[in-house]
DNA sequence: CATTAGCACTCCATTGCAGGGAGTGCTAAT
DNA sequence: ATTAGCACTCCCTGCAATGGAGTGCTAATG
């Protein structure tokens, strides 16, 4: 779809708007108030083709227009220039992570807090994937007979733990045996093919070692299997959601906050952001396969330490949001947050060793 | 304040017919269904009664009558009567909870669901307060230079980490003396008494021991003090207090999930009802000191390992709830929970060993 | 030939008003 | 003490009128 430029520029004039006001925009505001040297006549007809494009539509006639999603989807595409965010905010955001001690879990918590608040929507972090990670330690603890708890820590400091149901009752010293056995062999490799050595190792001992080993291997084996599978995802800031005109109908927020509940299909949506060669990707309302959100849309960028991407990090909220303002924060964000993965050291203010 | 037979069943019938339908209750409702063989005059002059005592108000003349805060308190204090959950909604919060296996979290995690489910609320539920529950295990993890991940397993098996600071870089295997030494000297401790050891510890080692030792006592003191510090708590099912007609008004609800996110107020809250004298307590609107929280009321209860009150567990939604439902519920679940705590077999269904 | 002024028209939101309904308090009768 | 009856109050609903915002079309213009 190829616009002249001042098509274009009209365009643009009702996506900004009706982004800022939430109201259809008329041909008058367009001619008075966005620097096109023509009359409200002139801009009419070009409204009147954008909507032949399908870019514009009316709620009802004579009532102004409001872009359809395939023209905010234009607009964004093509029209919209990304500026970097201001010095002032940057500051303020890195000013919002810095304070105390932050495991990362935490890191993570505080960076979808700054997004909700820094956009004004609802933030929302995927967690790193596990596979993603590297191995960094495994214990195993008898909780009761036949129960063994499993705590999973990655070199990145995630700790995950699974129960697992063992058919003997293994000691406690045992257990010990076999993680440091596998702190051993397991050590600093990459998450996504411990579960490979694994197998590979169970080849191997078999024949060599005791049948400890083996178990200890399958428990790991298990645990791991669950740890993989389980993509967690943070989403904070309801609340701002709320202050949105587009939500004074509450039964419209019940079905999104429906949708919030099932988890798995945000991570699905959120998936799709993990394609490396964008930094930003945007999925506006009907884009999305989640009927619920269909007023709704993401922004999100993908975070990772160096070249690895580990998770997903953005805003949702209502189609009509501020993306020249909100992109700016999430792809900061998300550059902060790598950063912080990066060099920890940064992100953990110096503590004094303060015994009391 | 003491009511006469009759005007307690007006009162009753008013608080019912309010909870029911959310309107205010008229005289002739009153007398027509609620089997007081009077007519809508004498039930007119009962009520303006009850208004004087402060129990019930008009929300404007000529409207129908609905029961102050203080009259519902009347109500739930002597007039209703708390009934056994049926066995049918027992049945179905068992089947709930039944299904694979299950850690503890994911076992709190699931009883504020079926709260917020069967009650049609947001269910709220305060994590167990560590220094009610035994040390089992700890662990540390050295991520990088200078910085430890110590992870403590109680013995109900909650899982809780802490990343610390430190100003040598300790080598793994020194770490690994470590806990295996903590684990030795705390195992079965209960954590309200740990820092109490580990102080006694730090004195008598001094001496004896490398200064290595002392090093881990003070390690694992602060990890712990970090843990005993912050209770956790859950809430869930936003959205069914959005079906709640008080909702309507979209800036009301804004403002309680604004309150919702500062958890230590709720915290503090809940706390009042870790009374091991009451099963079951409830705090409406005004009672609170959350000013956010004059419209709603908790109902909560304690759960615990037999004499030990572990945590609290409960319901928030509008203070006109249909109390005689959500009593028995919460109370049910309580013990439901607790009972699972006891003997944890239960819960988790036995799993076959199923290696693919 | 693109642009524009002008005009009739449409649709929506707001306002004011009337009528009906639900409920009350009071009074007088039982 | 209870109740029937009545006048009164207040709210909610529907309806019509009004004004405003915006459009599409047509004819005039440079």
């Amino acid at each position: 779809m190829k616009l002249s430029e001042r098509n274009q520029k009209v365009l643009e004039a009702v996506v900004s708007g009706y982004i800022r006001s939430g109201e259809p925009v008329g041909s008058r505001t367009v001619s008075k108030h966005y620097g096109l040297n023509v009359s409200s006549a002139t801009i009419r007809n070009i409204m009147a083709d954008l909507e032949d494009m399908g870019l514009l539509q009316q709620p009802h006639t004579s009532a102004g227009r409001i872009p359809t999603d395939k023209g905010l989807r234009l607009y964004l595409d093509s029209i919209l220039k990304i500026r970097e965010l201001e010095k002032r905010q940057q500051a303020l955001i890195r000013k919002a992570f810095a304070s105390g001690r932050v495991d990362i879990e935490e890191l993570l918590r505080r960076t979808s807090q700054v997004l909700s608040r820094f956009c004004r929507q609802a933030g929302i972090v995927l967690w790193p994937r596990l596979s993603a990670t590297r191995f960094k330690h495994i214990e195993f603890v008898r909780l009761r007979a036949h129960q063994i708890l499993v705590i999973l820590i990655t070199a990145s400091g995630l700790v995950q733990h699974t129960l697992v149901e063992w058919d003997e009752d293994i000691p406690q010293d045992s257990l010990d045996k076999y993680s440091r056995y596998l702190n051993e062999i397991l050590q600093d490799i990459p998450l996504s093919q411990v579960k490979d050595r694994i197998l590979k190792e169970m080849e191997g001992e078999k024949a060599l070692f005791d049948q400890l080993f083996t178990r200890a291997l399958e428990l790991s084996r298990r645990a791991l299997q669950d740890a993989l599978e389980n993509t967690d995802v943070h989403i904070e800031g309801h609340k701002h959601l709320l202050s949105n005109p587009e939500f004074a109908d509450v039964e419209r927020m019940r079905r999104i906050l429906e949708a919030f509940e099932d988890k798995s299909r945000i991570v699905r949506l959120l998936d799709r952001a993990l394609d490396p060669t964008r930094q930003v990707q945007i999925i506006l309302g009907t884009e999305s396969d989640i009927s619920e959100l269909h007023e709704m849309s993401v922004v999100s960028s993908p975070y990772g330490r160096g070249e690895t991407i580990l998770g997903v990090l953005g805003v949702i909220g209502p189609t009509r949001m501020d993306y020249s303002h909100i992109i700016p924060v999430v792809t900061f964000t998300a550059s902060l947050l790598s950063q912080f993965l990066e060099e920890p050291e940064e992100v953990s203010s110096p503590q004094k060793t303060n015994p009391s």
